[in-house]
DNA sequence: GCGGAGACCCTTTTT
DNA sequence: GGGTCTCCGC
């Protein structure tokens, strides 16, 4: 068979990966080493050489994004669609295979998926039943236990029964929240993944559906899995263990949310016989720049071990930037950002990483006044806006009326009078009798001692919501959406409270209309559509990434973590100091280090061209001013392969000089090119330059009056105008 | 029940 | 610095 196609594309170690006999195989992928493109081309491979049928084959994936672009990339090396073919996350495809197997999975037919956010609102409601002072208790800590516990395949039976030093009331919280999820039909993100793992192990005609369906399995980013995912892997896996776990032990920096890297060491000993291949030849990063990566990684113990190398030259060494403080270090980013461009490069190809999001504001602010266009990844996504949930959980509620999170939501958004003593009353006969939050109303409006207005407002309510429902019945699905957002009255809601945000959030519910028509509903496995359902689950799945204007070419800030398998010409690692970098609160964590060195090692090797590594030693954060010393991952790189643009051993005597400096320079810090001010004799103008810093600081304003003058800033007096 | 003023907290993020 | 949550007065 004619398979240049696929080999024409690949090196000698990838062709061997791609072209292996089905079996275990592990293939250890250095960044920039073509992971990616090792799993995609292996997929094709399968289909082509093989003639798999793509039906058989299973892909997972950690996120939407990454699986939605494996699907394009294997059309356009095929040339056919594969559409039926499984690619997903291990999320959406438990979410799948439960929605088909709900009965044997002993879940109701319309049961719900819970977010995050749902999640802890739902724990907060139980601590408060169960009558437990949150500041003891704390719902964050609650419900990372109990997703840590999933995860582990631990539910609250056996922590009963193994464990006898259990704390008894976080049993107890544990076992209610279990209880009640059960009761109402919701599953958590957890628990998708346990629940369909505890399908397989309890239904055996079920399990062997799948796994005669599913002869080859392959998984990306496999140093991410958790305890349970990796389960999920090998009992649909086994006996045939046609595994292919594509990974990079180095690049785990998910380790505070349950990945494993373990699995990764252990993959060998639980499938007899694997092979393991190494992809070591980068193609991505200069030498210097792959040395200096790893040079750092080196200092962590226990590796697999890989070396990663690239037959193009050292190219530039890496450039370390000790500003005196994060506005200097943001304009020098600026700065070189402007040269760069001017250079004739693009926007997009250079990216500013950090380590927390809360580093983004003044890079934005800088950009913002220079008029760069620029994009911050990360924050809160689409679907998890609160104006975008209010929307979803009125046709949550519309959809299935027993869903309490979704009543609980809008019952009174907007406000129509039935506030916290209601709700209480509504609660505690919930859970008297069982009954959800909807049907408890259903119960009070019958009951004769309902006071009056209580009666009228929750009947408004109950009409309200039955009537959409009925006028929205036989409609598509955007304009089911586009009724609910108009019989809701959210959009007055948010224009009467919503101050500066209101347009944005009017904006996000508009959206919502065009993200419904776009949605495309899938048939399930017996060929119904429910397209209120489907997009419900999807809003819940999926995050929803990246808007429109992903595609412009604009300057990207991202935090470290969400830079994992992007790459960029130019790349600044920034606020790499002590503390920031690694973070304080990971220095105390048992491994906490070496997953922050990882994390330092996926940064670094973003970088194509150029890297450069800026830190300051003086940064405001949380409002207060903090003395930091230079990273020790920045100490760990080899001096030979760094070129310090300012010394990182500042001089005692300069020191003072720049912190005198870096109080002008906050002081006047409204005055940037471009600002508009105004002089006492002058009258307004726009600075057009500015030159020095500190008390020598001078700008060249252009008074639309006087013309141009040259003045020295601190004597000038120059206000904003 | 509503809404404004102050207290409080604060890594990383996907599903 | 800023977003969320609580408390309190109306």
């Amino acid at each position: 068979m004619e398979l240049t196609h696929i080999f024409g594309e690949l090196n000698k170690v990838q062709r061997e990966a791609v072209a292996s006999e089905p079996g275990p195989l592990l293939i250890l992928a250095g960044a920039g080493s073509g992971k990616t493109r090792v799993l995609t081309y292996r997929i094709a491979w399968l289909i082509e050489a093989l003639s798999i049928s793509p039906l058989s084959i299973l892909a997972v994936t950690f996120t939407n994004k990454a699986a939605l672009e494996m699907r394009h990339r294997i059309e356009s090396i095929l040339g056919f669609n594969i559409r039926g073919m499984w690619i997903g996350t291990f999320h959406s495809l438990s979410h799948r295979i439960l929605r088909a197997h709900h009965q044997e999975a002993n879940l109701p037919e319309a049961f719900e998926i819970l977010d995050a956010d749902d999640q802890y609102r739902l724990i907060r409601r139980i601590l408060k039943e169960l009558q437990l002072n949150e500041e003891h208790w704390q719902p964050r800590q609650i419900q990372w236990f109990i997703n840590n516990k999933k995860e582990e395949g631990i539910r609250s039976i056996h922590l009963k029964n193994d464990n006898e030093n259990m704390d008894h009331t976080l049993l107890r919280i544990y076992e209610h929240y279990e209880n009640l999820c059960q009761r109402f039909g919701l599953v958590d993100f957890s628990e998708l993944l346990l629940r369909t793992h505890e399908l397989f192990s309890n239904n055996q005609d079920v399990l062997k559906n799948y796994r005669t369906r599913f002869s080859y399995t392959l998984v990306d980013e496999f140093q991410d899995t958790n305890k349970i995912q990796y389960q999920w892997l090998k009992i649909i896996t086994e006996p045939r263990n046609h595994i292919f776990a594509v990974g990079d032990d180095d690049q785990s920096i998910y380790g505070w949310r349950g990945a494993r890297i373990e699995n990764m060491t252990n993959f060998q000993y639980d499938f007899p016989e694997t092979q393991i291949i190494r992809l070591e030849q980068n193609y991505r990063s200069t030498g210097n720049i792959l040395q200096a990566a790893n040079a750092v990684i080196d200092h962590n113990k226990g590796r697999l071990g890989k070396n990663l190398w690239t037959e193009d030259g050292d190219g530039d060494p890496i450039k370390v930037y000790a500003a005196y403080n994060d506005l200097d270090e943001g304009k020098f980013v600026l700065d070189t950002i402007h040269t760069w461009i001017a250079d004739g490069h693009r926007r997009d190809s250079i990216a500013i990483l950090y380590r927390s999001n809360a580093q983004s504001r003044i890079f934005e602010e800088l950009l913002f006044d220079s008029g760069t266009p620029y994009r911050v990844y990360g924050g809160l996504r689409f679907f998890e806006r609160a104006e975008v949930k209010d929307v979803l959980a009125y046709l949550r509620l519309i959809h299935n009326r027993n869903s309490d999170p979704a009543f609980e939501r809008i019952v009174n958004v907007p406000p129509r009078g039935i506030g916290n003593r209601t709700l209480e009353t509504l609660r505690d006969h919930s859970r008297k009798t069982n009954h959800s939050l909807w049907n408890s109303v259903i119960d009070l409006l019958s009951i004769d001692d309902t006071p009056m207005r209580i009666r009228t407002r929750l009947q408004a309510f109950v009409d309200l919501i039955d009537s959409i429902d009925k006028q929205i019945a036989s409609l598509e699905l955007h304009e089911q959406t586009s009724i609910v957002i108009d019989r809701s009255r959210l959009v007055p809601h948010y224009q009467k409270i919503g101050g500066e945000k209101a347009l944005t959030r009017i904006e996000n519910i508009e959206e919502l209309v065009n993200a419904a028509k776009n949605f495309n509903s899938e048939p399930d496995a017996d060929g119904v559509i429910n397209p209120l359902e489907d997009f419900l689950a999807n809003a819940a799945l999926e995050a929803g990434e990246s808007q429109a204007e992903a595609w412009q070419d604009c300057v990207q800030l991202m935090s470290l973590h969400s830079a994992k398998g992007l790459e960029f010409k130019l790349v600044f690692l920034c606020g790499v100091e002590e503390g920031l970098f690694p973070h304080q609160r990971s220095i105390q964590e048992s491994g906490g280090l070496e997953e922050e060195r990882r994390l330092c090692y996926v940064g670094m090797t973003r970088a194509m061209q150029q890297l450069f590594i800026t830190w300051a030693e003086i940064r405001y954060l949380h409002g207060r001013e903090n003395y930091s010393k230079p990273s020790r991952f920045l100490l760990e790189i080899p001096e030979k392969l760094i070129h310090n643009i300012r010394s990182i051993n500042m001089q005692p005597d300069a020191r003072i000089d720049r912190s005198a400096a870096t109080d002008a320079i906050t002081e006047n810090d409204e005055i940037q090119l471009g600002s508009r001010v105004v002089h006492k004799s002058f009258g307004a103008g726009t600075v057009i330059t500015i030159e020095g810093q500190g008390a020598s600081a001078r700008v060249q304003v252009n008074f639309e009056d006087a013309g141009n003058k040259w003045l020295v800033l601190s004597y000038a007096n120059l206000n904003p105008e």
